[in-house]
RNA sequence: GGGCGGGUAGCUUAGGUUGGUUGGAGCACCCGGCUGAUAACCGGGAGGUCGCAGGUUCAAAUCCUGCCUCGCCCA
């Protein structure tokens, strides 16, 4: 058997699975059996795969193999996401096209062939990660967003929910660019802010029916022209102040004449108003509400059928934090703006067109200027008009755009939303039917937004994408949807053209018949949302509904979805959305929702900090098996993980390697014996088979159910301590001397099947996780890939081995006194190889079948159970807590010491029994106390307390530490032997061959009895071999014990 | 500002719902031992203000309150 080289036996395994299909044939095996519904989350391929996507792909594949050897029918159909913006900026920067005009230009076919190619880009990347990471996915028929089927399907899925009344136009308050004529996302804008120092200014709004002026402060002047409302706290204080005298020190423009009177918020007046005043009434902002006042620029905006506009209107928003308590309020230039406008019914119109200039009609002086020209002009108008209180220069971060850097503009754009707040009740409902993991994610934070859901805004203004399907007559507005490329053969006019293929220019080309006028209808140039693609794969990747209804009718809702915590409101809202619209059904059955990846440090991973981790580092180091368990072990799926390089080394060096080395060390001996599990049978397992036995039922078993419930973490570290600990640990090293027999014995052959049983059910349970190492373990065993495997839960565990709890106890506690004899031998200072004569067990249950086992792991001659308990052990008393706190309460302290300075316990038990016993004025009973028998002092002994709850029993183990002739004889042989296996091992020899063997022994040593001599010569499978008296030759190995030298030759 | 989750040894973490003996592991470090499956393993040592501050209690890593801090999402 060749050493471990995991990285070229993971290629190979890949290289096999490729030739025999395993994927392939582990789905059809189970075809016809009950599916089990796997959606994949459409990556993009425009981006580098990272660690954080194997993290993912390792969850879902898991599952999925988990599930498939369950007996589920598992297709996995690949996906990819091929829209939206990143892939448009990739373009935009690569062909140095700053804005939309500029793409335009350029052409937009030409664009969009560069997007389309783009996306491509790393698919090549993400091909050969995913293989090798061995995710187990179809990538051969994947469904593409960018594909025509795929788009026809999101169209009728937006038909549906047109025709239910759920589309509707509106407006969206954006960071926009009118140099770029590109609105921003919150990505963009956070990379562009910029501390600016900008004019502020305080503006008076008279009042109609009152002297006063309402005091509202801006930092942006360019929108006054839009103001159409101010907005008030309902429960904010305001006052009415009367200017009195001039102000002392006055800087700038504006000012205040004597006698005027100003409304502001009570708490803000000092830091706003300059002059000397008297406060002359107070009110609460909801006594304002309803006010008239003047506009400040007439004409600017057109009141319409509007009866709030140019009134004071409540927001719970508005706060006292700064400026004047009194918000201006602007409809098109602010997000809160916009939505209080929609409530109250303000006027929404324009001031400013979309090259960021003020539109004709809205003041002389301003008409046509770029709004941020204009500051000072404004400033000026309100001064000359005595509308301005005061102006003040203002420092604050505000987002400009990261390509030309000019202030980015809030402003409201057309746009098509979803009409989600009407279907919130479905939301919540469809969401509460869901299995999420972990439960909080969909309680908490998925339940929180569905709570505060907003109608969905779907359309944007750029080229790379499903085109929205929405066309409007150019006469008499009527609205159409398309849902079908038949239906917009049927609609179309007679000079227009099927498109090539349906994508931008192409279907801005066609234009419709209007069903309502006759006249033509036009394309409302947007296209989709790339999260609405996302959001229709379920029924999108079969064509559905124009192909594939049965596909669907198997599918949905799906069974199983998996991805990071950040598609909360991505992917796993939009599934959801598109699923309640359009099926008035959940999308998914499970979801589990994956924390972030962060470096070691706990840092999130990025290219500029330089942290990123890449996959491939390990996986050609440690391999994708080591890479993938150590993932999935280091915490819950969940949890933040931080990412270790050295993680992985561990996990290889830990559990990879100790399990190789058991699956060889039985392969090694079963090639010696040629042993065939299908020939030999074996009638009667020893205690240690039937213990490991048990331990493997009660392992699949833990690990079964920890899977279930999500706890994958816990299912991998459970198995991974069974393998390192139980099976290597103790099963092997204690079985060691079992197959080292060269004839055929009933107990090697039990061993060699023991063997056999438990690495195939390892394998089987691992497989899921880490799928290479114990596929090759699996069919060498086996013969059979362990990915066309029966799990080994399937029939409910019937398969696997007895179970035995009480062997399992007992066990246990054999090992616990292993652990406690190493230790005593240690504080004895007693060498592992020099033998004791004799060790005893104290109290404890029969453990007679395993004297063996403990006086071999212990090297005692002879181990037995001490009836006698006083021989080697005392009585001790010790409080029990939580009982004596119950009835004794703050005296708790004061019992406690008094139990503490006993010193004859036997006695004190004796009057505890009799009921004698008091401290501190409470009578203390046996259910108060813990009465525990532990060594006595001068043996070399140590107790332990086992059982569980009610009866526990203290169990002693003493050692012999006495020294004779007979035990250094042994001690010695076994120095000997040690040594000379260390050489044969030096010198590379093979198990089976013999050795010449010269021994020399000094003065010092102890005598070598016969018998040990011959035990030397059968161990080191010496042919010849002689024993001299003496310093031994200077050429030899020579090594020295206890200050005797000894010397050795090996042939 | 709001929601969710975290903060335990130099590092990675268990425990936390049910308060109760000395807060468990692994890695790394030191000492010792063992070894013909093992790159391992076993025993010991050192290393902890269980984020901070209050509170409840005879008793708090655990329950309560406030704060600090990190991460994600939202505003």
């Amino acid at each position: 058997m060749p050493e471990l080289d995991a990285v070229a036996m993971e290629e190979g395994l890949i290289q096999t699975w490729g030739e025999e299909d395993t994927f392939q044939q582990s789905i059809e095996q189970r075809r016809g059996k009950k599916p089990f519904i796997f959606l994949e989350g459409p990556p993009t391929a425009n981006g580098k795969p990272g660690i954080h996507h194997v993290v993912a792909r390792t969850y879902k594949d898991l599952v999925c193999r988990w599930k498939a050897m369950e007996g589920f029918l598992v297709e996995r159909k690949g996906g990819w996401d091929t829209h939206g913006l990143p892939v448009e900026i990739e373009v935009q920067k690569r062909l140095d096209l700053m804005s939309n005009p500029d793409i335009i230009e350029f052409g937009m076919e030409k664009f969009n062939d560069e997007c389309r190619n783009s996306v491509w880009t790393y698919e090549d990347a993400w091909r050969k990660m995913t293989e090798r990471m061995a995710f187990w996915v179809d990538l051969d028929n994947p469904y593409i967003t960018l594909q025509d089927n795929y788009i026809e399907s999101c169209w009728w899925a937006l038909g549906e929910m047109f025709n239910k009344g759920l589309l509707f136009k509106g407006h969206k308050v954006l960071p926009f660019c009118p140099q770029t004529g590109t609105s921003y996302s919150s990505h963009e804008v956070a990379l562009g802010y910029k501390e600016v120092e900008e004019p502020s200014v305080y503006v008076k709004f008279k009042l109609q029916n009152d002297d006063a002026s309402v005091l509202a402060w801006t930092t942006t002047p360019w929108t006054l022209p839009g103001n159409v409302g101010l907005a008030v706290g309902p429960d904010v204080d305001y006052i009415k102040i009367k200017v009195n005298a001039d102000s002392e020190n006055w800087d700038g423009r504006g000012g205040a004449e004597i006698g005027e009177e100003m409304i502001l918020a009570k708490d803000l007046f000092k830091g706003v108003i300059r002059h000397h005043c008297d406060i002359i009434s107070e009110y609460k902002g909801s006594e304002l509400v309803g006010m008239e006042y003047e506009p400040l620029f007439p004409g600017a905006v057109e009141r319409g059928d509007s009866t709030t506009a140019w009134t004071i209107i409540e927001a719970d928003w508005v706060t006292t934090t700064d400026g004047t308590g009194v918000v201006h309020t602007a409809v098109m230039y602010g997000e809160d703006d916009y939505n209080l406008g929609m409530a109250v019914g303000l006027p929404a119109q324009h001031t400013v067109g979309m090259d960021g200039s003020f539109l004709t009609g809205t003041h002389s002086e301003l008409d046509g200027k770029y709004v941020k020209d204009c500051d000072d002009i404004i400033i000026n108008l309100l001064s000359t008009e005595g509308k301005l209180y005061r102006e003040k220069m203002y420092v604050h971060d505000y987002p400009h755009c990261w390509r030309t850097g000019h202030p980015l503009l809030y402003y409201a754009m057309d746009s098509w939303f979803v009409k989600m707040t009407a279907v919130k009740e479905k939301l919540l409902e469809f969401n509460d039917r869901v299995e999420w993991a972990p439960d909080w994610v969909g309680e908490g934070r998925f339940g929180e937004w569905l709570r505060n859901v907003k109608d969905w805004a779907i359309s944007r203004e750029r080229f790379w994408g499903t085109p929205l399907p929405v066309w409007v007559c150019v006469d008499c507005k009527h609205q159409h949807c398309i849902s079908s490329k038949d239906e917009l053969q049927t609609m179309m006019t007679s000079d227009s053209e099927m498109p090539k293929e349906l994508h931008r220019p192409y279907v801005d080309n066609v234009k419709l018949n209007c069903p309502q006028c006759g006249e033509n209808m036009e394309r409302e140039a947007f296209v989709m949302d790339c999260w609405f693609d996302s959001g229709c794969a379920f029924f999108a990747q079969w064509h559905h509904p124009f192909d594939g209804g049965e596909a669907l009718a198997n599918s949905f809702p799906v069974d199983y979805i998996c991805e990071g915590v950040d598609q909360t409101r991505g992917w796993f809202y939009t599934l959801l959305a598109v699923s309640t619209t359009v099926f008035d059904s959940p999308a998914y059955k499970r979801c589990l929702s994956l924390g972030l990846i962060l470096d070691k440090e706990g840092k999130k991973m990025s290219k500029s900090k330089g942290n990123v981790i890449d996959p491939w580092d390990h996986f050609n180091r440690e391999g994708a098996d080591a890479s993938r368990w150590y993932m999935v072990s280091a915490g819950a799926p969940w949890s933040p993980m931080k990412f270790d390089p050295n993680g992985v080394r561990e996990t290889y060096a830990r559990f990879f390697l100790t399990m190789w080395n058991i699956y060889r060390f039985h392969a090694d001996y079963a090639a010696l014996d040629n042993f065939d599990p299908e020939q030999s049978s074996v009638e009667e397992r020893s205690l240690l088979d039937r213990w490991i036995l048990s331990k493997t039922n009660a392992i699949a078993h833990e690990f079964h159910e920890l899977l279930v419930s999500w706890d994958i973490h816990k299912a991998a570290r459970v198995l991974e301590d069974f393998v390192v600990d139980d099976l290597s640990n103790w099963y092997v090293r204690r079985s060691r001397r079992r197959l080292w027999d060269e004839n055929e014995s009933s107990d090697k052959a039990s061993c060699q099947h023991t063997l056999h049983e438990v690495l195939t059910v390892v394998s089987r349970l691992v497989a899921p996780i880490s799928p290479f190492m114990v596929d090759q373990i699996h069919r060498n065993l086996n013969g059979t890939s362990v990915h066309l495997a029966e799990w080994p839960l399937n029939d409910d565990g019937a398969s696997l081995p007895k179970r035995d709890e009480v062997l399992e106890a007992r066990m246990s506690l054999v090992r616990q006194l292993a652990e406690m004899g190493r230790k005593i031998r240690v504080d004895a200072k007693r060498r592992q190889r020099l033998p004791c004569a004799e060790g005893w067990i104290v109290g404890g249950p029969d453990l007679s079948e395993m004297h063996t086992l403990l006086s071999e792991e212990l090297n005692v001659e002879k181990i037995s159970l001490e009836e006698d308990l006083d021989r080697f052990q005392k009585v001790e008393i010790q409080p029990n807590r939580k009982a004596l706190g119950k009835k004794v309460r703050q005296e708790l302290p004061q019992v406690l010491q008094a139990l503490d300075e006993l010193d004859d316990h036997e006695a004190t038990l004796a009057d505890i029994q009799a009921g004698r016993m008091s401290i501190a004025g409470f009578t203390i009973t046996e259910d108060d106390v813990v009465v525990r028998r532990v060594e006595r002092m001068g043996y070399s002994a140590m107790t332990i307390e086992v059982g569980e709850n009610e009866v526990m029993i203290d169990v002693s183990i003493v050692l012999d530490m006495s020294i004779d002739d007979a035990l250094l004889s042994k001690g010695l042989a076994r120095e000997i032997i040690r040594r000379i296996q260390s050489k044969r091992k030096e010198l590379d020899l093979e198990m089976e061959s013999t050795i010449e063997l010269d021994i020399w022994l000094s003065e010092e040593c102890p005598e070598l009895v016969e018998y040990d001599w011959e035990h030397v010569k059968a161990e080191t499978r010496a042919r010849t071999a002689t024993l001299h008296e003496g310093e031994g030759p200077s050429n030899v190995d020579f090594f020295e014990v206890d200050g005797a030298n000894i010397s050795f030759k090996v042939n």
